[in-house]
DNA sequence: TTAGGTTATGTCATCGAGTGCCACAGTAAA
DNA sequence: TTTACTGTGGCACTCGATGACATAACCTAA
Protein backbone atom coordinates (compact mmCIF):
# COMPACT_ATOMS: atom_id res chain seq x y z
CA UNK A 1 0.00 0.00 0.00
CA UNK A 2 1.58 3.27 -1.04
CA UNK A 3 1.86 6.29 1.68
CA UNK A 4 -0.77 8.46 0.43
CA UNK A 5 1.50 11.97 -0.10
CA UNK A 6 0.40 14.95 1.09
CA UNK A 7 0.22 16.96 -2.42
CA UNK A 8 -1.23 19.98 -0.13
CA UNK A 9 1.60 20.71 1.98
CA UNK A 10 4.29 19.58 -0.73
CA UNK A 11 3.04 22.48 -2.82
CA UNK A 12 3.01 24.57 0.19
CA UNK A 13 6.80 23.51 0.96
CA UNK A 14 7.39 24.46 -2.92
CA UNK A 15 5.91 27.66 -3.08
CA UNK A 16 7.58 28.68 0.05
CA UNK A 17 10.95 27.13 -1.17
CA UNK A 18 10.89 28.35 -4.47
CA UNK A 19 9.99 31.79 -3.62
CA UNK A 20 12.47 32.45 -1.01
CA UNK A 21 15.15 31.35 -3.38
CA UNK A 22 13.89 32.67 -6.85
CA UNK A 23 11.17 35.50 -5.62
CA UNK A 24 7.55 35.27 -4.93
CA UNK A 25 6.17 37.09 -8.18
CA UNK A 26 8.65 35.72 -10.50
CA UNK A 27 7.94 32.00 -9.50
CA UNK A 28 4.70 30.68 -11.80
CA UNK A 29 2.45 28.35 -10.86
CA UNK A 30 3.96 25.47 -13.30
CA UNK A 31 7.40 26.18 -11.19
CA UNK A 32 5.44 24.90 -8.08
CA UNK A 33 3.32 22.23 -9.66
CA UNK A 34 5.96 20.62 -11.34
CA UNK A 35 8.45 20.37 -8.41
CA UNK A 36 5.34 19.07 -6.47
CA UNK A 37 5.42 16.60 -8.86
CA UNK A 38 1.75 17.55 -10.29
CA UNK A 39 0.07 19.36 -12.89
CA UNK A 40 -0.59 23.13 -12.71
CA UNK A 41 -4.46 22.41 -12.68
CA UNK A 42 -4.08 20.71 -9.71
CA UNK A 43 -2.28 23.14 -7.95
CA UNK A 44 -5.69 25.14 -8.31
CA UNK A 45 -7.54 22.30 -7.20
CA UNK A 46 -6.01 22.79 -3.41
CA UNK A 47 -5.56 26.29 -3.33
CA UNK A 48 -7.75 29.50 -4.69
CA UNK A 49 -4.55 31.36 -5.35
CA UNK A 50 -0.94 31.57 -5.43
CA UNK A 51 -1.06 33.53 -2.42
CA UNK A 52 -3.37 30.89 -0.88
CA UNK A 53 0.01 28.23 -1.30
CA UNK A 54 2.03 30.44 1.27
CA UNK A 55 -0.84 30.78 3.90
CA UNK A 56 -2.89 27.22 3.30
CA UNK A 57 -4.10 26.73 7.05
CA UNK A 58 -6.02 30.58 7.76
CA UNK A 59 -8.88 29.08 6.54
CA UNK A 60 -9.18 25.94 9.05
CA UNK A 61 -7.78 28.21 11.47
CA UNK A 62 -10.65 30.43 11.34
CA UNK A 63 -13.25 27.73 11.42
CA UNK A 64 -11.21 26.37 14.42
CA UNK A 65 -11.47 29.74 16.52
CA UNK A 66 -15.55 30.30 14.89
CA UNK A 67 -16.42 27.12 16.30
CA UNK A 68 -14.39 27.97 20.01
CA UNK A 69 -16.32 31.27 20.25
CA UNK A 70 -19.51 29.53 19.67
CA UNK A 71 -17.96 27.12 22.26
CA UNK A 72 -17.78 29.41 25.25
CA UNK A 73 -19.69 29.51 27.98
CA UNK A 74 -21.74 32.59 28.49
CA UNK A 75 -20.54 32.94 31.94
CA UNK A 76 -17.43 33.87 30.84
CA UNK A 77 -16.16 37.55 29.73
CA UNK A 78 -16.22 38.09 26.32
CA UNK A 79 -12.84 39.70 26.16
CA UNK A 80 -11.79 37.07 27.68
CA UNK A 81 -12.63 34.69 25.55
CA UNK A 82 -11.72 36.66 22.19
CA UNK A 83 -8.13 36.89 23.83
CA UNK A 84 -7.68 33.14 24.81
CA UNK A 85 -9.28 32.74 21.04
CA UNK A 86 -6.38 34.86 20.05
CA UNK A 87 -3.91 32.29 21.15
CA UNK A 88 -5.27 29.34 18.57
CA UNK A 89 -4.42 31.61 16.27
CA UNK A 90 -0.52 31.93 17.83
CA UNK A 91 -0.69 28.28 17.83
CA UNK A 92 -0.68 27.48 14.47
CA UNK A 93 2.07 29.59 13.60
CA UNK A 94 4.12 28.10 17.00
CA UNK A 95 3.49 24.43 16.20
CA UNK A 96 5.47 24.48 13.33
CA UNK A 97 8.30 27.42 13.81
CA UNK A 98 10.53 26.58 11.18
CA UNK A 99 7.99 27.13 8.65
CA UNK A 100 5.96 30.06 10.04
CA UNK A 101 9.66 32.02 9.88
CA UNK A 102 10.09 30.96 6.10
CA UNK A 103 7.27 32.56 5.84
CA UNK A 104 7.99 35.51 7.96
CA UNK A 105 10.84 36.24 5.87
CA UNK A 106 8.56 36.28 2.29
CA UNK A 107 6.10 38.49 3.88
CA UNK A 108 8.05 41.41 4.79
CA UNK A 109 9.80 41.62 1.03
CA UNK A 110 6.74 40.65 -0.90
CA UNK A 111 3.97 43.47 -0.78
CA UNK A 112 1.10 41.29 -2.19
CA UNK A 113 1.43 38.49 1.07
CA UNK A 114 1.60 41.04 3.26
CA UNK A 115 -1.81 42.06 2.02
CA UNK A 116 -3.14 38.93 1.85
CA UNK A 117 -2.13 38.06 5.84
CA UNK A 118 -3.64 41.34 6.42
CA UNK A 119 -7.33 40.24 4.80
CA UNK A 120 -6.71 36.77 6.91
CA UNK A 121 -6.06 38.53 10.51
CA UNK A 122 -8.92 40.88 9.67
CA UNK A 123 -10.95 38.07 9.30
CA UNK A 124 -10.41 37.00 12.71
CA UNK A 125 -10.97 40.52 13.93
CA UNK A 126 -14.41 40.61 12.58
CA UNK A 127 -15.49 36.88 13.53
CA UNK A 128 -14.00 38.57 17.38
CA UNK A 129 -16.53 41.52 16.99
CA UNK A 130 -19.36 39.73 15.96
CA UNK A 131 -18.81 37.35 18.61
CA UNK A 132 -18.99 40.11 21.20
CA UNK A 133 -22.11 41.45 19.69
CA UNK A 134 -23.69 38.19 20.15
CA UNK A 135 -23.00 38.16 23.48
CA UNK A 136 -24.12 41.80 24.22
CA UNK A 137 -28.17 42.27 25.18
CA UNK A 138 -29.96 43.31 22.41
CA UNK A 139 -30.62 46.49 23.00
CA UNK A 140 -27.21 47.47 23.87
CA UNK A 141 -25.69 46.17 20.64
CA UNK A 142 -25.59 49.54 19.20
CA UNK A 143 -24.50 51.33 21.74
CA UNK A 144 -21.51 48.54 22.02
CA UNK A 145 -20.45 47.72 18.57
CA UNK A 146 -18.12 50.84 18.73
CA UNK A 147 -16.58 49.18 22.03
CA UNK A 148 -16.39 45.46 20.76
CA UNK A 149 -15.37 46.42 17.60
CA UNK A 150 -12.13 48.32 19.07
CA UNK A 151 -11.98 45.44 21.33
CA UNK A 152 -11.08 43.13 18.29
CA UNK A 153 -8.85 45.29 16.72
CA UNK A 154 -6.77 45.60 20.01
CA UNK A 155 -6.93 41.91 20.39
CA UNK A 156 -5.87 41.00 17.30
CA UNK A 157 -2.63 43.72 17.44
CA UNK A 158 -1.71 42.16 20.24
CA UNK A 159 -1.61 39.61 18.67
CA UNK A 160 0.05 40.27 15.83
CA UNK A 161 2.67 41.92 17.91
CA UNK A 162 3.49 39.10 19.94
CA UNK A 163 3.82 36.79 16.86
CA UNK A 164 6.15 39.45 15.00
CA UNK A 165 8.50 39.65 18.34
CA UNK A 166 8.87 35.82 18.31
CA UNK A 167 8.97 35.54 14.20
CA UNK A 168 11.67 38.64 14.38
CA UNK A 169 13.23 36.39 17.34
CA UNK A 170 13.71 32.92 14.68
CA UNK A 171 10.96 31.47 16.41
CA UNK A 172 12.87 31.05 19.58
CA UNK A 173 11.15 31.56 23.05
CA UNK A 174 8.09 31.25 24.49
CA UNK A 175 5.33 32.87 22.18
CA UNK A 176 2.49 31.45 24.58
CA UNK A 177 3.75 33.30 27.63
CA UNK A 178 4.37 36.47 26.32
CA UNK A 179 0.65 36.52 24.51
CA UNK A 180 -0.45 35.86 27.54
CA UNK A 181 0.97 38.54 29.46
CA UNK A 182 0.31 40.98 26.52
CA UNK A 183 -3.16 39.75 26.74
CA UNK A 184 -3.35 40.78 30.15
CA UNK A 185 -2.54 43.90 29.88
CA UNK A 186 -5.20 45.08 26.54
CA UNK A 187 -8.11 43.04 28.90
CA UNK A 188 -6.91 45.16 31.95
CA UNK A 189 -6.86 47.82 29.52
CA UNK A 190 -10.17 47.78 28.17
CA UNK A 191 -12.04 45.87 30.49
CA UNK A 192 -13.74 48.36 32.04
CA UNK A 193 -14.84 50.38 29.31
CA UNK A 194 -16.04 47.29 27.31
CA UNK A 195 -18.29 46.23 29.47
CA UNK A 196 -19.84 49.55 29.73
CA UNK A 197 -18.56 50.35 33.47
CA UNK A 198 -16.67 53.36 32.61
CA UNK A 199 -18.44 55.67 30.25
CA UNK A 200 -16.02 58.34 29.89
CA UNK A 201 -17.52 60.54 32.44
CA UNK A 202 -16.75 58.23 35.13
CA UNK A 203 -18.25 58.02 38.42
CA UNK A 204 -16.39 57.16 41.22
CA UNK A 205 -15.80 53.04 41.68
CA UNK A 206 -18.30 51.40 44.06
CA UNK A 207 -17.22 49.15 46.54
CA UNK A 208 -18.80 45.89 46.71
CA UNK A 209 -20.67 44.57 49.48
CA UNK A 210 -21.72 41.22 49.77
CA UNK A 211 -24.89 40.38 51.54
CA UNK A 212 -26.08 36.26 52.23
CA UNK A 213 -29.35 36.84 53.83
CA UNK A 214 -32.95 35.23 53.08
CA UNK A 215 -35.96 36.48 51.63
CA UNK A 216 -37.46 36.25 54.94
CA UNK A 217 -35.09 38.47 56.40
CA UNK A 218 -36.64 42.15 57.57
CA UNK A 219 -34.67 45.13 55.79
CA UNK A 220 -33.35 46.42 59.64
CA UNK A 221 -31.83 43.59 59.80
CA UNK A 222 -29.83 43.33 56.34
CA UNK A 223 -28.82 46.98 57.22
CA UNK A 224 -27.69 46.21 60.82
CA UNK A 225 -25.37 43.51 59.26
CA UNK A 226 -24.16 46.11 56.49
CA UNK A 227 -23.12 48.15 59.26
CA UNK A 228 -21.08 45.84 60.91
CA UNK A 229 -19.52 44.95 58.07
CA UNK A 230 -18.56 48.33 56.67
CA UNK A 231 -18.42 50.05 59.43
CA UNK A 232 -20.96 52.51 58.10
CA UNK A 233 -24.48 52.51 57.58
CA UNK A 234 -25.70 51.62 54.29
CA UNK A 235 -27.60 54.71 52.30
CA UNK B 1 -7.34 76.51 -25.65
CA UNK B 2 -9.25 73.08 -24.75
CA UNK B 3 -10.43 72.61 -20.99
CA UNK B 4 -7.90 69.64 -19.70
CA UNK B 5 -10.00 66.32 -19.17
CA UNK B 6 -9.64 64.76 -15.60
CA UNK B 7 -8.53 61.51 -17.73
CA UNK B 8 -8.20 60.02 -13.69
CA UNK B 9 -11.33 61.27 -12.53
CA UNK B 10 -13.19 59.56 -15.30
CA UNK B 11 -11.34 56.78 -15.20
CA UNK B 12 -12.21 56.50 -11.92
CA UNK B 13 -16.06 57.20 -12.05
CA UNK B 14 -16.18 54.44 -15.42
CA UNK B 15 -15.21 52.01 -13.12
CA UNK B 16 -17.52 52.51 -9.86
CA UNK B 17 -20.46 53.01 -12.30
CA UNK B 18 -19.71 49.96 -14.41
CA UNK B 19 -18.89 47.39 -11.45
CA UNK B 20 -22.14 48.44 -9.87
CA UNK B 21 -24.00 47.41 -12.80
CA UNK B 22 -22.48 44.82 -14.52
CA UNK B 23 -20.56 43.74 -11.57
CA UNK B 24 -16.67 44.16 -10.67
CA UNK B 25 -15.26 40.52 -11.69
CA UNK B 26 -17.65 41.23 -14.78
CA UNK B 27 -16.21 44.47 -16.01
CA UNK B 28 -13.10 44.52 -18.03
CA UNK B 29 -10.07 47.06 -17.79
CA UNK B 30 -11.04 47.39 -21.68
CA UNK B 31 -14.96 48.75 -21.09
CA UNK B 32 -13.54 50.64 -18.45
CA UNK B 33 -11.20 52.38 -20.63
CA UNK B 34 -13.63 52.62 -23.80
CA UNK B 35 -16.60 54.28 -21.29
CA UNK B 36 -13.53 57.18 -20.63
CA UNK B 37 -12.53 57.43 -24.24
CA UNK B 38 -9.09 56.27 -23.84
CA UNK B 39 -7.04 53.15 -24.45
CA UNK B 40 -6.61 49.90 -22.50
CA UNK B 41 -2.67 51.08 -22.46
CA UNK B 42 -3.32 54.53 -20.93
CA UNK B 43 -5.96 53.12 -18.01
CA UNK B 44 -2.56 51.42 -16.52
CA UNK B 45 -0.67 54.52 -16.88
CA UNK B 46 -2.95 56.00 -14.09
CA UNK B 47 -3.90 52.72 -11.92
CA UNK B 48 -1.63 50.14 -11.06
CA UNK B 49 -4.75 47.69 -11.01
CA UNK B 50 -8.46 47.94 -11.47
CA UNK B 51 -8.94 47.80 -7.55
CA UNK B 52 -6.67 50.69 -7.68
CA UNK B 53 -9.08 52.54 -9.64
CA UNK B 54 -12.18 52.19 -7.20
CA UNK B 55 -9.97 53.73 -4.60
CA UNK B 56 -7.70 56.49 -5.92
CA UNK B 57 -7.10 58.61 -2.94
CA UNK B 58 -5.62 56.71 -0.45
CA UNK B 59 -2.30 56.97 -1.71
CA UNK B 60 -2.53 61.11 -1.45
CA UNK B 61 -4.34 60.68 1.76
CA UNK B 62 -1.63 58.38 3.49
CA UNK B 63 0.73 60.94 2.51
CA UNK B 64 -0.99 64.15 3.75
CA UNK B 65 -1.76 61.97 7.23
CA UNK B 66 2.21 61.07 7.63
CA UNK B 67 2.54 64.86 6.88
CA UNK B 68 0.13 65.73 9.75
CA UNK B 69 2.38 63.75 11.91
CA UNK B 70 5.25 64.88 11.32
CA UNK B 71 4.19 68.50 11.80
CA UNK B 72 2.34 67.86 15.42
CA UNK B 73 3.76 69.75 17.96
CA UNK B 74 5.22 67.55 20.53
CA UNK B 75 3.55 68.68 23.40
CA UNK B 76 0.49 67.05 22.18
CA UNK B 77 -0.15 63.83 23.68
CA UNK B 78 0.45 61.08 20.33
CA UNK B 79 -2.90 59.62 21.25
CA UNK B 80 -4.79 62.53 20.54
CA UNK B 81 -2.85 63.51 17.58
CA UNK B 82 -3.30 60.08 15.63
CA UNK B 83 -6.87 60.43 16.66
CA UNK B 84 -7.22 63.99 14.81
CA UNK B 85 -4.80 62.25 12.31
CA UNK B 86 -8.35 60.05 11.07
CA UNK B 87 -10.37 63.18 10.68
CA UNK B 88 -8.00 63.18 7.77
CA UNK B 89 -8.81 59.90 6.24
CA UNK B 90 -12.53 60.69 7.36
CA UNK B 91 -12.69 63.69 5.35
CA UNK B 92 -11.83 62.13 2.30
CA UNK B 93 -15.02 60.07 2.31
CA UNK B 94 -17.38 63.18 3.67
CA UNK B 95 -16.13 65.05 0.79
CA UNK B 96 -18.00 63.55 -1.76
CA UNK B 97 -20.51 61.63 -0.39
CA UNK B 98 -22.09 60.35 -3.17
CA UNK B 99 -19.06 58.44 -4.37
CA UNK B 100 -18.12 57.05 -1.24
CA UNK B 101 -21.71 55.55 -0.83
CA UNK B 102 -21.32 54.17 -4.26
CA UNK B 103 -18.34 52.69 -3.44
CA UNK B 104 -19.71 51.30 -0.09
CA UNK B 105 -22.04 49.50 -2.22
CA UNK B 106 -19.20 47.61 -4.05
CA UNK B 107 -16.80 47.03 -1.08
CA UNK B 108 -19.70 44.98 0.48
CA UNK B 109 -20.63 43.04 -2.64
CA UNK B 110 -16.86 42.03 -3.95
CA UNK B 111 -14.04 40.02 -1.52
CA UNK B 112 -11.43 41.62 -3.58
CA UNK B 113 -12.05 45.29 -3.46
CA UNK B 114 -12.77 44.67 0.65
CA UNK B 115 -9.40 43.39 1.19
CA UNK B 116 -8.01 45.95 -1.13
CA UNK B 117 -9.72 48.67 1.45
CA UNK B 118 -8.63 46.58 4.49
CA UNK B 119 -5.07 46.64 2.80
CA UNK B 120 -5.10 50.38 2.47
CA UNK B 121 -6.39 51.33 6.20
CA UNK B 122 -3.18 49.20 7.25
CA UNK B 123 -0.90 51.45 5.81
CA UNK B 124 -2.93 54.36 8.32
CA UNK B 125 -2.26 51.99 10.90
CA UNK B 126 1.71 51.24 10.85
CA UNK B 127 2.03 54.77 10.09
CA UNK B 128 -0.04 55.27 13.82
CA UNK B 129 1.75 52.53 15.24
CA UNK B 130 5.24 53.97 14.25
CA UNK B 131 4.50 57.72 14.80
CA UNK B 132 3.54 56.93 18.33
CA UNK B 133 7.01 54.71 19.03
CA UNK B 134 8.63 58.08 17.48
CA UNK B 135 7.36 60.35 19.80
CA UNK B 136 8.44 57.85 22.32
CA UNK B 137 11.57 58.26 24.57
CA UNK B 138 13.87 55.58 22.99
CA UNK B 139 14.48 53.77 26.16
CA UNK B 140 10.87 53.47 26.44
CA UNK B 141 10.15 52.55 22.91
CA UNK B 142 10.52 48.31 23.18
CA UNK B 143 8.15 48.76 26.24
CA UNK B 144 5.43 50.68 24.93
CA UNK B 145 5.16 49.09 21.58
CA UNK B 146 2.65 46.86 22.08
CA UNK B 147 0.31 50.01 23.70
CA UNK B 148 1.13 51.59 20.02
CA UNK B 149 0.25 48.74 17.87
CA UNK B 150 -2.85 48.66 19.90
CA UNK B 151 -3.88 52.11 20.39
CA UNK B 152 -2.88 52.82 16.73
CA UNK B 153 -5.48 49.66 15.65
CA UNK B 154 -8.26 50.97 18.34
CA UNK B 155 -8.23 54.25 16.31
CA UNK B 156 -8.36 52.75 13.39
CA UNK B 157 -11.54 50.48 14.34
CA UNK B 158 -13.02 53.69 15.81
CA UNK B 159 -12.90 55.26 12.66
CA UNK B 160 -13.94 52.24 10.14
CA UNK B 161 -16.87 52.21 12.62
CA UNK B 162 -17.74 55.89 12.26
CA UNK B 163 -17.37 55.36 8.72
CA UNK B 164 -19.31 52.80 7.98
CA UNK B 165 -22.05 54.02 10.18
CA UNK B 166 -22.10 57.18 8.14
CA UNK B 167 -21.91 55.02 4.28
CA UNK B 168 -24.90 52.75 6.18
CA UNK B 169 -27.20 55.78 6.62
CA UNK B 170 -26.36 57.12 2.79
CA UNK B 171 -24.01 59.43 3.34
CA UNK B 172 -26.15 61.59 5.66
CA UNK B 173 -25.24 62.86 9.20
CA UNK B 174 -22.45 64.67 10.43
CA UNK B 175 -19.78 62.21 10.25
CA UNK B 176 -17.04 64.39 11.87
CA UNK B 177 -19.55 65.26 15.25
CA UNK B 178 -19.44 61.28 15.01
CA UNK B 179 -15.82 60.83 14.99
CA UNK B 180 -14.95 63.26 17.60
CA UNK B 181 -17.48 61.60 20.29
CA UNK B 182 -15.99 58.27 19.14
CA UNK B 183 -12.26 59.30 19.22
CA UNK B 184 -13.29 60.87 22.65
CA UNK B 185 -14.47 57.56 23.94
CA UNK B 186 -11.30 55.44 23.19
CA UNK B 187 -8.66 58.06 23.91
CA UNK B 188 -10.52 58.14 27.27
CA UNK B 189 -10.93 54.34 27.35
CA UNK B 190 -6.85 53.89 26.47
CA UNK B 191 -5.24 57.33 27.26
CA UNK B 192 -3.60 56.26 30.71
CA UNK B 193 -2.43 52.96 29.37
CA UNK B 194 -0.75 54.57 26.68
CA UNK B 195 0.57 57.07 28.39
CA UNK B 196 2.33 54.50 31.25
CA UNK B 197 0.18 55.54 33.99
CA UNK B 198 -1.41 52.55 34.85
CA UNK B 199 0.61 49.00 34.39
CA UNK B 200 -2.18 47.29 33.98
CA UNK B 201 -1.37 46.00 37.86
CA UNK B 202 -4.19 47.68 39.12
CA UNK B 203 -7.89 46.14 39.05
CA UNK B 204 -10.64 47.63 37.49
CA UNK B 205 -13.44 49.46 39.37
CA UNK B 206 -15.91 46.38 40.01
CA UNK B 207 -19.52 46.85 39.61
CA UNK B 208 -22.30 46.21 42.95
CA UNK B 209 -24.15 43.52 42.14
CA UNK B 210 -26.67 42.55 44.87
CA UNK B 211 -28.03 39.18 44.87
CA UNK B 212 -30.96 38.06 47.09
CA UNK B 213 -31.14 34.17 46.81
CA UNK B 214 -31.34 31.17 49.26
CA UNK B 215 -28.37 29.30 50.06
CA UNK B 216 -30.13 26.06 48.68
CA UNK B 217 -30.22 27.67 44.81
CA UNK B 218 -27.80 26.19 42.76
CA UNK B 219 -25.02 28.71 40.74
CA UNK B 220 -26.00 27.96 37.62
CA UNK B 221 -29.62 29.34 38.85
CA UNK B 222 -28.08 32.46 39.80
CA UNK B 223 -25.48 32.88 37.24
CA UNK B 224 -28.49 33.09 34.76
CA UNK B 225 -30.53 35.64 37.25
CA UNK B 226 -27.64 37.80 37.28
CA UNK B 227 -27.48 37.79 33.56
CA UNK B 228 -30.88 38.56 33.19
CA UNK B 229 -30.46 41.49 35.40
CA UNK B 230 -27.28 42.73 34.47
CA UNK B 231 -27.31 41.84 30.57
CA UNK B 232 -24.34 40.19 30.53
CA UNK B 233 -22.90 37.12 32.18
CA UNK B 234 -20.51 37.28 35.57
CA UNK B 235 -16.99 36.24 34.61
C1' DT C 1 -13.46 -11.29 -9.47
C1' DT C 2 -16.16 -7.64 -12.05
C1' DA C 3 -19.34 -3.73 -12.62
C1' DG C 4 -20.43 0.77 -11.22
C1' DG C 5 -19.67 4.84 -9.00
C1' DT C 6 -16.75 8.31 -6.79
C1' DT C 7 -12.69 10.96 -6.31
C1' DA C 8 -8.24 12.81 -7.65
C1' DT C 9 -5.64 14.17 -11.37
C1' DG C 10 -4.24 15.56 -16.16
C1' DT C 11 -5.03 17.98 -20.76
C1' DC C 12 -6.73 21.57 -23.38
C1' DA C 13 -8.71 25.95 -24.31
C1' DT C 14 -9.87 30.46 -23.00
C1' DC C 15 -10.24 34.90 -20.61
C1' DG C 16 -8.31 38.84 -18.81
C1' DA C 17 -4.94 41.48 -15.78
C1' DG C 18 -0.68 43.49 -16.01
C1' DT C 19 3.88 44.86 -18.45
C1' DG C 20 7.42 46.06 -21.85
C1' DC C 21 8.40 48.13 -26.17
C1' DC C 22 7.87 51.13 -29.83
C1' DA C 23 5.48 54.68 -32.39
C1' DC C 24 3.11 58.95 -32.79
C1' DA C 25 1.04 63.43 -31.63
C1' DG C 26 0.97 67.71 -29.18
C1' DT C 27 3.51 71.16 -26.75
C1' DA C 28 7.11 73.93 -24.95
C1' DA C 29 11.71 75.52 -25.27
C1' DA C 30 16.03 76.60 -28.02
C1' DT D 1 12.43 74.86 -37.65
C1' DT D 2 14.64 71.66 -34.62
C1' DT D 3 14.81 69.44 -30.17
C1' DA D 4 13.07 67.42 -26.20
C1' DC D 5 9.54 66.07 -23.20
C1' DT D 6 5.00 64.26 -22.03
C1' DG D 7 0.78 61.88 -22.74
C1' DT D 8 -1.24 58.44 -25.43
C1' DG D 9 -2.22 54.38 -28.51
C1' DG D 10 -1.10 49.86 -30.48
C1' DC D 11 0.92 45.44 -30.14
C1' DA D 12 2.73 41.40 -28.22
C1' DC D 13 3.66 38.68 -24.43
C1' DT D 14 3.52 36.41 -19.78
C1' DC D 15 0.96 34.33 -16.48
C1' DG D 16 -2.85 33.79 -13.01
C1' DA D 17 -7.24 31.77 -12.92
C1' DT D 18 -11.33 29.02 -14.60
C1' DG D 19 -14.27 25.82 -17.19
C1' DA D 20 -14.96 21.54 -19.90
C1' DC D 21 -13.74 17.13 -20.62
C1' DA D 22 -10.93 12.89 -20.30
C1' DT D 23 -8.53 9.53 -17.62
C1' DA D 24 -6.64 7.03 -13.86
C1' DA D 25 -6.98 5.40 -9.07
C1' DC D 26 -9.77 3.83 -5.53
C1' DC D 27 -13.80 1.95 -3.06
C1' DT D 28 -17.86 -0.74 -2.64
C1' DA D 29 -21.28 -4.17 -3.56
C1' DA D 30 -22.78 -8.19 -5.86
Amino acid sequence: MPIKRDVRRELMSAAIGLSLTTGFDETTVDEIARAAGVARRTFFRYFRSKEDAIFPDHDACLRRVIEFLEAASPLRSPLQVIADAAGIVLDMYVKDPRTAVRRYELTRRVPALREWEIAATSRYQRAFSEFMDGRCREGDREAFRLRHEVAAAAVVAAHNHVLRGWLRAGGEGDARAQLTAAMTEVTQALQAWVDGRTTGDEEPPDEVVIVLTTRRAPLWRIAEEIETVTGRSPS
